[in-house]
RNA sequence: GGAGAGGUGACGGAGCGGUUGAACGUGCCGGUCUCGAAAACCGGAAUACGCGCAAGCGUAUCGUGGGUUCGAAUCCCACCCUCUCCGCCA
């Protein structure tokens, strides 16, 4: 999958519970550059606040001037052991058994102390990655400074929205009128936030995620990968932070296992823990799966359609690229999601989020918006990120650079588009006078005889 | 689910509990030789973190976690993963 000629993978331990797996590795990683945080913390905090996030300068100060205190002592007095170890070890080799015995007396002083002086480390190093790794990744200085989502950057727009000679309807009564989109017997069987699809309408949505991915293959240069719907916490906690956001995602009952929310969950992690040789650069992957979320923070809004369910399907793009090569690349990607709305005759507008409402863990994320003729509104349809190296740290993600040293790589991710959504433009944007929706000419093909999806009689 | 085998560096593959960060081989980088190349020979090369202006020193890492020990890749326990056989199953 990764390169071709990857090393065996190494298997990270599963923590068994839930939460964060202590593995060595993930204890020593973070989210952003700790070295940053050692020696311009000012600067760090000041571009946070953009975010409108509260870097506590003095709380770090504090745990990092603990953790310098304990981790030298820890490491000086294991040296120390090593050495009387390696002693009686000399001894022994000479025969020399009384000074052996001496030395192993000495030695076995370290026993309880040692032992208290290193739990204490970890858990000093451990306070100080929890603390570390809650903290937001930096903004690209290019993003506009605002805190509602009102202050995105509109960057371009693109086609025209239609005019109706009748009253156009949205897409829940227009696919009521289908006999197409059935919320009800979803209610029945899931609950609220689901959708039944039935007929030429579910057709049309198989239609739209084909369509996509046969275009993102053979025009855009993507490997289309299937991949697990459940991840593993710690690959959760690579993508963001798990601690924050866990309440967002579904968890299998007893099992440290996550139904991703986007397949960039499990594309991303691909990368984990691999060292990507250079010439794989840029790795460019692109995936079909459902997505999970729980809209735990959503109630009441979007309750009408399937604008927001707990279950929608999406076309991902994924890139792990060279650093230098990160924001071209965030500008094809964006390119290849907006091709899709281009071929499909949908207008959109591309906008650049505002540092209050840019994710997580990114350093920069356009949004696509379509058209929604029934909402009267630009509808986000695809988030394109940049991530930069935030991701490729917590999953210790590199490649080889040109060096031959590991470095971290960068990556993004966008949809190529959100397949539920698109669903719901195409029926809105499309729609006839009689009920009917003309089905786009690219995706004729994939329609078998329909040229429109018409109400039953 | 049952029984067995196994997880060591880029790869293959060693490793009586004691200078083993890890033999040996391959591959890789540099050099000698050559008109050039191959072969041969010589040399180099892990990752992360800490302290230090630096040279450098130290710590950790042999699937993961824990235990025994002065000292663990080597012994013990648990878990994860891979492979083979049997059973079950979409």
């Amino acid at each position: 999958m990764v390169p071709a000629d990857r090393p065996r993978p190494r298997r990270q331990n599963q923590g068994k519970d839930e939460g964060i797996a202590r593995s060595r590795r993930s204890r020593q990683k973070e989210m952003i550059d700790i070295q940053l945080l050692r020696t311009d913390i000012d600067a760090v905090a000041k571009r946070l606040a953009t975010r409108g996030y509260t870097l506590d300068v003095a709380g770090f100060k504090a745990l990092e001037e603990a953790r310098r205190r304990i981790q030298t002592a820890t490491e000086q007095l294991q040296a120390e052991r090593n050495a009387v170890a390696r002693e009686v070890g000399q001894a022994k080799a000479k025969k020399d058994e009384a000074r052996a015995a001496a030395l192993m007396r000495q030695g076995a002083e370290f026993g309880e102390k040692l032992k208290s002086m290193e739990a204490e480390n970890t858990a000093v190093q451990e306070k100080l990655r929890q603390f570390v790794s809650l903290i937001p990744n930096l903004l690209h200085e290019s993003v506009q400074i605002g805190s509602r989502p009102e202050d995105a950057v509109e960057s371009r727009r693109w086609g025209e929205p239609r005019k109706f000679d009748f009253q156009p309807k949205d897409h829940v009564d227009i696919g009521a009128g289908l006999a197409g989109m059935d919320f009800d017997t979803a209610a029945k069987i899931a609950g609220a936030r689901f959708v039944v699809l039935k007929g030429a309408v579910a057709r049309l949505h198989r239609a739209l995620a084909q369509f996509m991915l046969d275009v993102h293959t053979a025009e855009h240069g993507y490997t289309e990968v299937y991949t697990p719907y459940m991840v593993s916490g710690e690959c959760a906690d690579g993508v963001t932070s798990l601690a924050k956001f866990k309440g967002d995602l579904f968890k299998v009952e007893d099992r440290d296992l996550y139904l991703i929310p986007t397949s960039e969950y499990s594309v991303t992690n691909f990368v984990r823990d691999e060292i990507v040789p250079l010439e794989k650069l840029p790795l460019k992957f692109v995936c079909h799966s459902p997505c999970f979320r729980s809209e735990a923070g959503a109630a009441g809004k979007d309750t009408r359609g399937m604008i927001r369910n707990h279950q929608f399907d999406k076309v991902e793009l994924v890139h792990v690229v060279h650093p230098a090569k990160s924001y071209e690349a965030h500008e094809q990607l964006t390119g290849h999601a907006e091709a899709i709305l281009r071929k499909l005759g949908l207008p959109y507008r591309v906008v650049t989020l505002c540092t209050g409402d840019t994710g997580f863990s990114s350093a920069k994320t356009y949004d696509i918006e379509v058209w929604l003729p029934g909402q009267n509104a630009y509808r986000e349809i695809s988030s394109c990120s940049n991530f930069e190296a935030f991701q490729a740290r917590r999953m210790q993600a590199r490649f080889r650079n040109e060096k031959g040293k590991p470095e971290l790589v960068h990556t993004l991710n966008g949809s190529g588009l959100a397949v539920g959504r698109t669903l719901i433009a195409i029926m809105e944007n499309y729609q006839r006078a009689d009920g009917g929706v003309d089905v786009p000419s690219v995706l004729l093909p994939y329609m078998g005889p329909l040229k429109a999806i018409v109400p039953p009689r």
